[in-house]
DNA sequence: GAGGAGATCGTCT
DNA sequence: GACGATCTCCTCT
């Protein structure tokens, strides 16, 4: 077991503007319990989205039923479907009333990588090495790190993460995150100016285009 | 290895 | 009726 013990996120820690929130996201656990067992992947990759101007983000036109979680109290669950085929992570942030959110876009697997695997219809060998091409396919991504993680807008939508009795979960292990990194937003169409994407430098789990993901634009 | 386009449907206009 | 905070597969080099 690689996880030796872990501290939950309380919601004071997504009480703080977005762009706080996801680079203090960086290292910590996102965490599944299942009746099969527990899965854990630590965060490399998010994406702050600001409520109001900020063009990009989904509440910028304001509250609709679809989103009403990033406008409701901090710590919990927004899930999206999107292009028909994928769903999309993020927590709640600032206090209730004001909207705020954290895209979660990709994590290293740290337990039950088989069950993600399994979930991804991906066989993987070899799960010691990190550079490992099939286990990097696991959890790089918004969308890939949902299924592996079973996670939908049905099952996991306005879901609270900072409860021991809920299954998703946010939580801290005294994980020392190296260097961070942060740069442009990727994939949107709005607003790609603003540097709110961070990553752990280096991490071969960040995903996006290989120039992007040691964060090295050229510098 | 890099680049491009299709898939596919909920949500909002 | 149009589009999207993506992924995968296919083609070309």
């Amino acid at each position: 077991m690689m996880v030796v013990s872990s501290t939950l996120l309380t919601p004071a820690f997504f009480n703080r503007d977005p762009r706080k929130v996801a680079r203090g996201l960086l290292g910590k656990l996102l965490v599944r319990k299942t009746r099969q067992g527990t899965l854990a992947g630590r965060i490399v990759e998010t994406e702050a989205y600001l409520g109001t101007g900020d063009e990009a983000a989904h509440s910028f036109a304001g509250k609709t039923a679809r989103n009403s979680v990033l406008f409701g109290p901090p710590g919990f669950a927004y899930v999206y479907f999107i292009y028909g085929t994928h769903y999309c992570l993020n927590v709640s942030c600032l206090p209730d009333g004001v909207a705020g959110g954290v895209l979660f876009r990709a994590l290293e697997p740290v337990t039950g990588i088989e069950k993600m695997a399994e979930a991804r219809g991906i066989e993987v060998r070899g799960t010691e090495d990190l550079n490992n091409r099939s286990l990097r396919q696991l959890t790089s991504g918004p969308g890939r790190l949902c299924e592996a993680f079973g996670i939908t807008r049905e099952r996991d939508n306005d879901k609270i993460f900072t409860s021991a009795r809920s299954d998703l979960q946010l939580a801290r292990d005294g994980f020392r995150v190296g260097q961070v990194v942060a740069g442009p937003r990727i994939r949107i169409k709005k607003s790609v100016e603003q540097p709110y994407r961070y990553v752990i430098r280096g991490n071969p789990f960040v995903s996006g285009p290989k120039l992007l993901q040691d964060g090295n634009r050229g510098a």
